[in-house]
DNA sequence: ACCTGAACACCGTTCAAGT
DNA sequence: ACCTGAACACCGTTCAAGT
């Protein structure tokens, strides 16, 4: 009964001479541009190979159909973003574990807010396609730092730091989005971003 | 440098007579089935006229286009939840605090799991489309509903209920769409679902 | 190894004609 | 008042031909 829908599309080919590499960054760069100024209905393939400086034919050598193209340009995105939030994990290790909650959720909240635009364009883009499987391994990486970081807090011994990590990952992570989704005020994300961080705080002192 | 898109779509006309609200019914319940079984990308405007038993011309006399019935479709849905919340919120007025939020918690999650597809395909097909209106709306509803409950409970004298609803509100809507979205396993559902409802509890006592 | 662009199938939308 | 469906413009995708 789930809807049927092909296996996530995958690059075609890597690009193997340099003019190819350059080539595949203008289609990415192309994309992100067309999705910011016309949003997710105008980026048609003939737009983003005109804008990139090749024709259609090129675009096809290096993305299956459009969907592919879109899911790489979101896998480029949560990478970056699971590396920055991994930095911060390794950075935060042997800090207590408020301090830990506060750096967490300002990394995300920062990664999210300093370029809104494009985070807006992303989420709009990849909806259409099955993107569980890039939630899926982004999710799992956060995870995974999360807990290590949590793990090595020395005021939380005799925690466990797995479900702990999954608790907060997800209350932060779809506080967040669910945040920028809103059209909140700045004062109002302010105060949000306030409470949610005490509220992660005291989560982690009860018991 | 947002998004040049148009206003939101709204449906064209009402029906006005027996027949055409048959059919208008028969169109959106054809869009609901054809998103389940075959997913947004495969939801044309010729199929979803063919499985209503009507022609493509038909299904223009009431929408303008394919996403105005998307969106209408997505209005209807939110529309029937924010009834539920608001419904849950006036049940609880007078209780204590503690039971309000577990209350609240229990409704937006069983609203989501109960039909766990539906709203999997109403979030794909809307995303596409600037739905931020819609979302607005909804949590403006949900924001009201919740303040004047909270703002009913014997134990939270001395509480601005409205700076308490928006964080109440956005954190655990946000987390319940983030575990929704992370294909989490029942029992860390289960789990999640406790933690996050602790969470609240504690928040509100603290301070 | 990489690029081109005309050609094809199909989708969103319209509108003259019907009941 | 409501419905039909051929017709049109445009989009995704391919592939024979080029460098």
């Amino acid at each position: 009964m789930a809807p049927t829908e092909k296996a996530p599309p995958k690059p075609r080919k890597e690009p193997r001479q340099a003019r190819a590499k350059v080539t595949v960054d203008a289609i990415f760069e192309a994309t992100l541009q067309l999705l910011l100024t016309d949003g997710p209905r105008r980026l048609t393939t003939t737009r983003v190979a005109h804008r990139a400086g090749v024709s259609v034919g090129t675009m096809y050598q290096y993305f299956p159909n459009k969907e592919a193209l879109i899911f790489a340009l979101n896998a480029r995105y949560l990478d970056a973003l699971a590396e920055r939030i991994e930095t911060v994990c390794r950075n935060m290790a042997g800090s207590r574990a408020e301090a830990m909650v506060a750096a967490l959720i300002d990394c995300y909240w920062q990664a999210k807010t300093e370029r809104a635009d494009v985070t807006r364009a992303l989420y709009r883009s990849v909806a259409e396609l099955d993107n569980s499987s890039l939630i899926e391994a982004f999710a799992e990486r956060v995870d995974t730092a999360t807990q290590a970081m949590l793990a090595s807090a020395p005021d939380l011994a005799g925690r466990e730091a797995t479900p702990l990590a999954l608790t907060l990952v997800t209350v932060i992570f779809g506080t967040v989005r669910n945040a920028f989704e809103r059209g909140l005020s700045p004062a109002e994300v302010a105060h949000l971003k306030g409470e949610l961080c005490s509220m992660c705080q005291v989560y982690l002192r009860a018991r």
